[in-house]
This record gives structure tokens, C-alpha cells and sequence, in this order.
RNA sequence: UCCUUCUUAGCUCAGCUGGUUAGAGCACAUGACUGUUAAUCAUGGGGUCCCUGGUUCGAGUCCAGGAGAGGGAGCCA
């Protein structure tokens, strides 16, 4: 068979009347003559007609679910309803064979938790089929958007030796035989013994990192694999899961919310016309399962819409005094119906607050400023009042935040001091703290949770459903 | 890690106050049909009722412990 033609184009120019090879995976073989096969490029299948009267029928029982076949024939007007065009099959070749009886998908729906123990096959599915091609599509639209802006693509690295940055357990990288630990002579471990000589993890954060090639480039960004080993078991939280970490020099508090607001907005607009039929085809899967909910558990606005609108509006800016505020005076909180009542400046958000800011209140993402600098990281810029840092969340109906990020105190004395008072070893990081001695200027970044984003935007509600094989406590699978 | 719900056929699920041979739809097999759209119709095979222990004349059902999964919380992206 000659080269394949990709079903994604042939459904796409709806011509008839030329000849084509397709070759693919079979979704369901209807009445003993029409093959509804798939290849990944679009969520569509083509139909093909086999000619059974002509083919032997030991062929004709190869036909499965699942099995890999090829085709070749003439592209022809359906004289069905359900397409337009589709493929009349002159030779049919089963490339790689499906037993009916193991194959576990079967044509008809399945629930997300069965798919997830097969993650292997789980691609070969409408929903993660869609998923997927809109992660792709996600990722080539950020590094679309940074390179348009002339932001360098940087790696940091994912084996660290820094343990310094508060961002979570962490998970320890080494090559000691663990059933013969190497000890010093006071019981430790001897890491010098180990690969590296010293303590060594897998990167929680690449921003210390970036924040170094900022101070050149001036413009910079990461996007790669982090972890954290943090026992968390929700919706939201991978052990390992990929971040995007701008890095800007020059930029300030309000330049950062500018870009974070702007990238979002490019990636979602560009999923929008690059993967339309896969946001249509979750955009309806979410309207069926809505059904199923009661009336007022159901979401006033669609997929497709709930993206055009955060498109069409700007993210509603706060700071987290004023959110404070708006929570206090809310009647949910005077009725008493927040599990933690507001009552002082100083608290940490909980997530029911969160999304009562988002989903009730504003109706909209919104962009929290200013937190008070005891619940934040220790490179974040201090504000005049002595009480608040420069630091940004932004949050998303549905998932919480998105975003979290901040201007750094470039500062070295204000660094310096927030560092002890937070019992940071100042001599461990002496290299970051140079960027501070040498040519400090303002600057600022973020970490944007890609899987969060994919959540967004393809509408799924489980963080496990938008990475290809998640890794969880308990759970490193495939 | 905490709270909570769940675990019955390959999948989705029913199984009442404990009762004798555990059901349905889909899938699968066989046959019929042959322009179907998760095709349809007929027939058929298919079970460690998550595991361990206990209560009872008798446990899928009740109790205890364990494992796994879902949802919520904390932590965060």
C-alpha cells in the first residue's frame, strides 16, 4: 500500500472521485459492510464501505474493534446520512488483529475511572482523543506565544540540589544501594558517597533558575516536567505534572498580571480555531452529562461559551485585602455558611472562598494581589506597609488557581532579611542572591499549572485525565 | 494525611427487613438480515458478589480489620 492520507483530510476538502490509501483503527463494523474507522487526526471517523460479497469472509471476521487496518479505494459521496463523503474500500488489509473478546473498548460509552486503569488505551477514545490533541495544541500555543514576544525558551534543570525553596516534599534522586545505606561515622547518611556528592531531588520549581537567565535575556520562560511529593489525593494535584515558568526582567507587579492575562488568553483563543471540532465534541459530551444533574447543579454557561467569555472579558483584578473585605460583608458569610467564617486580616484563602470569589461573586477569573507576606514565599517583594507582598494568584472557576506568581524582591538586604527571618540558608543560595549584588533590577514571573490549564479548557473535572499517565501517591502506572 | 461514599459478569448497574438456583442492558459467540450510524432480530456461553476473619441454622446483604476507587478538605500549579 502507498503512502496514507490522513482522514482529518479527506473529511476536510470533502472532495469525491480520487483514489486514497487510509489506514487506522476500527471503532465499530456495522451490518457486515460499513467500517467506522479512526486515526487520531481528527475525532471524526471515516466510513468505509467493504464490498462483502466479494471478500472472504474469514477478512470480514478479522474486521474488529480495535483492529489496525488498511485501505485503499475511491472516495465517494455517502449515499448515507450520517456523512458526506466516505470511502469505497478496493483492497482491505488487516495490518495488526483485535481479539473482540480481550479488547476492552467497546463501542458505547465508559466511565472515565474504567479508562483511567487502562490509560494505554484510553487515546483511542472520542473524549481522550479530543483531550489530547488539545493539550498538544495548548503547548505549541505557548511556545508560540513567548517566541512571537522574543522570550528565550530556557531549561532548568529537573535534578536539583537546592532544597531550599519551601515549594513541597520533594522526591530524592540517588544512586546508594538502599539496602546498604553508606553512614558517617556520627550514623548519617554519607552522601558524599552518592552520585553527586550531596543531596540531590528532583526540581520542584525551575524560577530560581530562570530568575538567573532573566538577568540577561531579560525575557525568559520554562516549560517542562516538575514534582512534588506531597501526599495529595484531589482533582487538582499530580506528583508530577508540567509548569510553565515565565521569568521578566523590567517587569513589575501589574506587567506580570498583563502577561499571565495575555498568554491565557492566546492559548485559549488559538485552541479555539486549531481544535474546534474536539471543544464542540466536549462542549456536548458536558451538556449530556449535565443532564443527568439536577437543575440548579447545572452550569449556566456551555464550554464552548464559558471560552468565548473569558476571552471577551478581562479577569477581574483584587487585592487580597479587598477580598477580605467583599467575603466578610458576603451574605454567604454572614448567613454562616463558609466552613471557616472570615473574620481577620491574615488568613489564607480556603478553596470554598476561593471559589465563591470566582464562581458567585465575580463570575469570571480573577487576579488576587498583595497577600500578606507571613502566608508567601520569601522572595516576594515587600510593599511599602510592611505587611503585604507583591504576589498574584489567578483563579478559575472550577479549579482554583491557575496561576500563582509575584514580583521579586530584587532588594538584597530586603531579600537577605526575609530570608533569615525565615530560616532560609542564605549561603546555600549565595548564587541566586548574586543576581542581587550584580545589576539587581525589578522584575517578576509566574508558574502557570499546564494540566490546570488543560482542565480549563477541555472541560474535564479530574487533573488525572488530562496528562497521558498520571503519576499519584500510590499510582505510577504504565 | 483527614472526612465521606463506593467495590456484584468484559463494561454500566439492580439485588427490599439476612432465606435456598444472584439478575438486566450493553459487549462477546452462533444464526438471520444487508445502506448501516453505539445497526437490528433470535439463540447461547459467561460470576472468587474486592480480601480476611466474625455473628447466624443460613451472609452478596449484618459486624470488625485490610486493600482499591470516587468525591470533599489540607498542601499547591
Amino acid at each position: 500500500m502507498s503512502k496514507r492520507t490522513k482522514i482529518s483530510e479527506i473529511l476536510r476538502n470533502e472532495a469525491t472521485g480520487y483514489e486514497v490509501t487510509v489506514k487506522g483503527w476500527v471503532r465499530t463494523f456495522r451490518n457486515n459492510q460499513f467500517i467506522a474507522l479512526n486515526d487520531g487526526s481528527t475525532n471524526n471517523n471515516i466510513q468505509i464501505v467493504v464490498d462483502f460479497e466479494n471478500t472472504p469472509e474469514a477478512t470480514l471476521k478479522r474486521i474488529t474493534t480495535g483492529a489496525a487496518i488498511g485501505i485503499s479505494g475511491t472516495v465517494i459521496a455517502s449515499q448515507g446520512k450520517g456523512q458526506k463523503v466516505e470511502v469505497k474500500a478496493k483492497t482491505l488489509e488487516i495490518i495488526g488483529d483485535s481479539d473482540p473478546e480481550k479488547y476492552p473498548l467497546q463501542p458505547k460509552k465508559h466511565s472515565l475511572e474504567f479508562l483511567r486503569e487502562i490509560a494505554h488505551l484510553r487515546f483511542r477514545t472520542n473524549t481522550f482523543g479530543a483531550v489530547f490533541r488539545i493539550r498538544h495544541s495548548l503547548a505549541f500555543a505557548i511556545h508560540q506565544f513567548f517566541n512571537d514576544r522574543g522570550f528565550v525558551y530556557l531549561h532548568t534543570p529537573i535534578i536539583t540540589a537546592s532544597d531550599a525553596e519551601g515549594a513541597g516534599e520533594m522526591f530524592r534522586v540517588t544512586t546508594l544501594d538502599l539496602n546498604n545505606i553508606p553512614r558517617t561515622e556520627t550514623g548519617e547518611i554519607d552522601v558524599k558517597q552518592d552520585f553527586f556528592g550531596k543531596t540531590t531531588n528532583l526540581t520542584v520549581s525551575g524560577q530560581l533558575e530562570g530568575e538567573l537567565a532573566a538577568m540577561a535575556f531579560g525575557e525568559v520562560y520554562t516549560f517542562g516536567p516538575t514534582f512534588r511529593a506531597e501526599n495529595s489525593n484531589t482533582t487538582r494535584h499530580l506528583a508530577e505534572f508540567w509548569m510553565i515558568e515565565p521569568e521578566m526582567a523590567f517587569y513589575d507587579l501589574d506587567d506580570n498580571m498583563d502577561l499571565a492575562e495575555a498568554l491565557m488568553k492566546y492559548v485559549i483563543g488559538y485552541t479555539l480555531t486549531h481544535n474546534k471540532e474536539d471543544i464542540d465534541f466536549l462542549t456536548q459530551r458536558l451538556l449530556e452529562e449535565e443532564k443527568l444533574k439536577p437543575q440548579t447543579e447545572r452550569s449556566e454557561m456551555n464550554l464552548l461559551e464559558k471560552l468565548q467569555f473569558c476571552l471577551g472579558n478581562n479577569f477581574e483584578r483584587v487585592t487580597y485585602t479587598q477580598a477580605i473585605d467583599i467575603l466578610r460583608e458576603s451574605n454567604h458569610n454572614k448567613k454562616k455558611k463558609f466552613q471557616y467564617l472570615i473574620d481577620k486580616w491574615g488568613a489564607d484563602l480556603q478553596s470554598e472562598h476561593e471559589r465563591y470569589l470566582v464562581e458567585k461573586h465575580f463570575k469570571k477569573p480573577v487576579i488576587l494581589s498583595d497577600y500578606p507576606k507571613e502566608i508567601k514565599a520569601f522572595y516576594m517583594r515587600q510593599n511599602d506597609d510592611g505587611t503585604t507582598v507583591r504576589a498574584m494568584d489567578i483563579l478559575f472557576p472550577g479549579i482554583g488557581e491557575m496561576v500563582g506568581g509575584s514580583q521579586r524582591e530584587e532588594r538584597l538586604d530586603k531579600l537577605e532579611t526575609r530570608m533569615k527571618e525565615m530560616h532560609i540558608p542564605t549561603e546555600e543560595l549565595s548564587w541566586y542572591l548574586d543576581t542581587r549584588r550584580f545589576g539587581t533590577c525589578p522584575h517578576a514571573g509566574f508558574g502557570l499549572g499546564f494540566e490546570r490549564l488543560v482542565l480549563f479548557v477541555t472541560g474535564m473535572t479530574n487533573i488525572r485525565d488530562v496528562i497521558p499517565f498520571p503519576r499519584t501517591p500510590k499510582n505510577a502506572e504504565f
